[in-house]
RNA sequence: GGAGAGGUGGCCGAGUGGUUGAAGGCGACAGUCUUGAAAACUGUUAUAUCCGAAAGGGUAUCGCGAGUUCGAAUCUCGCCCUCUCCGCCA
């Protein structure tokens, strides 16, 4: 959620901030006029109430009339709040003054890339093909629905060995590994600032219980520390997780439908920062310094995105994504993403830190960064580590925790 | 699913209609003392919001929401959540 006496104070900044991301800087106008309103009317309510606290039993009749006209105007200010509340959700995150001007992913910046693309003597295969029967969507049409996927055997296996390596290579830094609910209040979406999320119908929900299906571990790590004031001293506060992940993919027909590219059901481990204020931006850079780590430990090539204003997530400050290179499509794929939200998601969840030196709450800054996107990472391997022959190897890194060179892949 | 108990400030815990934003304790912070620390003593110590340049003042908040009352942490109703026991269960 913006901060509020922002829009006051410098309605400005916020209408350009919003209108860079694209979004109407009508909203900010609508804001203020609700606000305003809503001000005048508590000036009163309270005048009005603290009146009434002064009578005793013996003014009666006059008690009761202040105290109607206190309930009115009760009744009029609870209206303007839900109102003002509802064009408060409407409005974006702004974004870091140096974030590229864009209207969607087809002006993002490329930073960045890393890492030699393999040369194939050959006519490199997609992961499909190459897969085999270690992946299966038709039987998984029937069982479930499309955008759904088994997944078997050596890939069952390099999946945990990813886990695993995100595991070992994130715990040294601080990262308290947890396994975060699946499931979360619709509360706690909006206050991380997931109402487009949940408008657009990417969401699961679950109506008989009002819970929603996380479309991120982000979802539901980000609020563990809600209404909580976090000591200064235990900043920056990490956690990588690992949870199933649910996304509808709504709006994305006829995009990806093949394979387990773009699937309603997918794993994956996730970074999530509590941090500073002054210390976010660097954090950030810190999160995206673990991604390249961990795609450098997989020998991957890859190539660093700066998200532009008119792509970039509507809760996001400042956005980066890791697309590796995948040579059955012959093209980078976004595998990975990192983004600082700032204090946007922290104002929504209440969540504060104690500064050291004066004693004063401030709300903290939130960031998240995938780790591994389990599904995506399984095609970089298939697509990055075959072989003429078409069998698959498995990346060094991996080996150990595999148990082997090469993938079983029955055909 | 059945039965019972309970939800008060950072934490523990008192408080059944009238300056109670809330006793007491713990913790934290500051000071005295000390070479330093500990202990002891003294003091400070909720949040949000509105008005105000500030000083300061108003209002709200004792799980949430409604109600009774001139007045509610305290009474009534609904909801949510937690705990205990029994049952079922990965």
């Amino acid at each position: 959620m913006i901060d509020i006496n922002l829009i006051r104070e410098n309605p400005d900044k916020v209408r350009k901030g919003i209108e860079r991301k694209h979004y109407d800087a009508g909203l900010v106008d609508a804001f203020l006029k609700i606000d305003a309103d809503w001000r005048a009317n508590k000036q009163e309510a309270d005048e009005l109430r603290a009146k009434q606290k002064t009578f005793g039993p013996e003014s009666r009749d006059e008690a009761k009339a202040v105290k109607e006209k206190v309930a009115e105007k009760e009744a009029v200010i609870s209206g303007l709040e839900k109102e003002r509340q509802r064009v408060l959700e409407q409005i974006p995150n702004i974004p870091a003054d140096d974030v590229p001007e864009g209207k969607d992913d087809s002006e993002n910046v490329v930073l960045r890339q890393v890492g030699e693309r393999p040369q194939f003597d050959f006519e490199p295969k997609d992961y499909l093909t190459l897969a085999g029967r270690l992946i299966d969507t038709e039987q998984a049409v029937k069982v479930a629905s499309s955008r759904f996927g088994y997944i078997f055997g050596d890939l069952a296996r390099l999946e945990f060995a990813l886990v695993k390596l995100a595991m070992d290579t994130l715990e040294p830094y601080g990262f308290v590994p947890t396994i975060p609910p699946v499931m979360v209040k619709p509360e706690v979406m909006r206050g991380m600032g997931k109402q487009k999320f949940l408008e657009a119908g990417d969401a699961f929900y679950l109506q008989d219980d009002n819970l929603y299906l996380v479309g991120s571990s982000e979802h539901s790590i980000g609020p563990f520390h809600m209404d909580n004031i976090l000591e200064e001293e235990t900043l920056p506060r990490r956690y990588m997780g690992f949870s199933t992940c649910f996304r509808r993919e709504a709006g994305s027909y006829g995009k990806d439908t093949k394979g387990i590219l773009r699937v309603h059901q997918f794993d994956k481990v996730e970074m999530f920062s509590f941090s500073k204020p002054e210390d976010s931006e660097e954090e950030h850079k810190f999160l995206l310094g673990r991604e390249e780590e961990m795609l450098g430990k997989l020998k991957l090539p890859y190539q660093v995105m700066a998200i532009c204003t008119g792509d970039m997530g509507f809760g996001d400050y400042r956005q980066f994504d890791v697309e590796t290179w995948l040579p059955g499509q012959g093209k980078y794929r976004e595998t990975m993403s990192c983004s600082n939200t700032g204090d946007f998601q922290s104002r929504g969840l209440n969540i504060k830190y104690r500064v050291k030196s004066t004693g004063e709450l401030k709300y903290i800054h939130t960031l998240n960064a995938t780790a591994f996107a389990i599904g995506r990472m399984l095609i970089a391997i298939l697509e990055n580590y075959q072989t003429k022959a078409g069998d698959v190897l498995v990346p060094e890194a991996l080996q150990a925790f595999v148990g082997k060179e090469k993938l079983s892949i029955p055909k």
